[in-house]
DNA sequence: TAAATTAAAGGTTATTTTTACCTTTAATAC
DNA sequence: GTATTAAAGGTAAAAATAACCTTTAATTTA
């Protein structure tokens, strides 16, 4: 390939990953020790460098499967963080993605492996460079989004019960809602196929599974927005 | 600085701007002819390399300031793209801003002379490498964003009607509103100042100027989000 | 084994918001 | 001075939301 633009600048690009799970109770974040200095041993997020043989999307996925063992997670670019002294090593640019995945299908053994930890998001330590920042700025846009795009099904087991789903988006909005019309609104939108089976264990009568209907959202998606929490 | 990451890749990174304004029927967008090859004298997004002595944001200003004579402009990145060939000439990523401005603000004679021209969105030429994308998700997302954010008032002058807003918002929409309904509800958030002075010439019985009250607004934004049309 | 307990699931009603119009008003044009 | 037009304000039906109540299906306890 030729050298069109040889007397430009060029930068380093770091790939850092705000990694979301939800265990039946509390939204989580993955959380890393730093391994390397510049602020070793300090709490980060996960991250690697954007290499040549890569798009951004794959390096995101890539520090996802090195740590979650996952291959296909929902992943999505949020915001560059570009200040010239953001690491204190040397000029990095960061470009920030959220994930959003199932903690159960995740590697365990992995996880640990590497030293990761899942904490609560009310629990997160001080973190590395402007990290903080970019957790924040992830909370606050998966606060706004899930309202209107089903995301939240990326956080839940294939199978969930309508009081998991509530549970869910009531950590997520922060705030109680009531389960009677939260049911009605769900099953309003008709994206959810309810299975002929119960949860065992949780509650005395139990609760019906649900499978979330990607075709039927998609369907309804494309004929106008619908989806609405 | 020390070199902590010297054997990590570093890229060329641009920035390019989808610049929006509004002429008081339609949406439109700055564009201008390549200067340079590859694929000069093609339609595309006003864009520059980012520098070492600067932050993305900072680089996005300068871009609209060079084309636009404009100095606070609302300015936000939306977007990295990152393929790996996205332009013919060598690997560039690029981080697409969007940019709203007051047409009747800006340097008419800077645009000119730089040969950039307004140009409607609904007729749009081919443009250079993946901008047609970048476009198109800019529309997207300001279409969404200005039902909860006041992004509208970017668009208009200091002084603008309530019929005037309706036709902005109808543009960005794509769809017509109801004036009686437009009208209750704008006025139903409290954000707007209406001026003792009436648009002249275009409607015979003329229409009342309003300004947008910033400070109301955030007022409101901090206790609990507000505004949504 | 029957009664008590609990959360799921469904139902009801009042309130608020939205939508679709209709009426009045203030200016200009004829 | 009357007709015309769009602004501005008003109204009523319909839809959506919110608060709360009842029934149901299971488990636990007596």
């Amino acid at each position: 390939m030729a050298n069109f633009y040889s007397e430009e600048p060029k930068h380093l690009l770091a790939v850092d990953c705000v990694i979301f799970g939800f265990d039946r109770e509390q939204l989580k974040l993955l959380l890393v020790k730093r391994v390397r200095p510049p602020e070793k041993d300090q709490w980060s997020l996960m991250g690697d460098f954007l290499q040549d043989n890569e798009n951004l999307e794959f390096a995101a996925q890539r520090i996802l499967t090195k740590w979650t063992g996952l291959e296909h997670v929902f992943l999505e670019q949020f915001h560059n963080f570009s200040d010239i002294n953001r690491d204190p090593g040397e000029r990095v640019l960061s470009v920030a993605f959220y994930a959003l995945i199932k903690i159960e299908d995740s590697d365990k053994e992995l996880t640990k492996r590497y030293g990761a930890e899942w904490i609560d998001i009310d629990k997160i330590p001080k973190l590395i460079f402007d990290h903080a920042q970019m957790v924040e700025m992830a909370l606050e846009i998966i606060k706004h989004k899930s309202r209107f795009e089903p995301l939240g099904f990326e956080l839940l087991p294939e199978k969930f019960t309508i009081p998991q789903l509530q549970k869910l988006y009531e950590a997520i909005f922060q705030q109680k809602l009531d389960s009677a019309n939260f049911r009605k609104k769900i099953l309003s939108m008709k994206v959810l196929k309810k299975l002929n089976e119960k949860e065992k264990g949780v509650s005395k009568r139990g609760a019906f599974y649900f499978q979330f209907d990607q075709g039927k959202y998609k369907k309804l998606h494309e004929s106008g927005l619908l989806f609405e929490i």
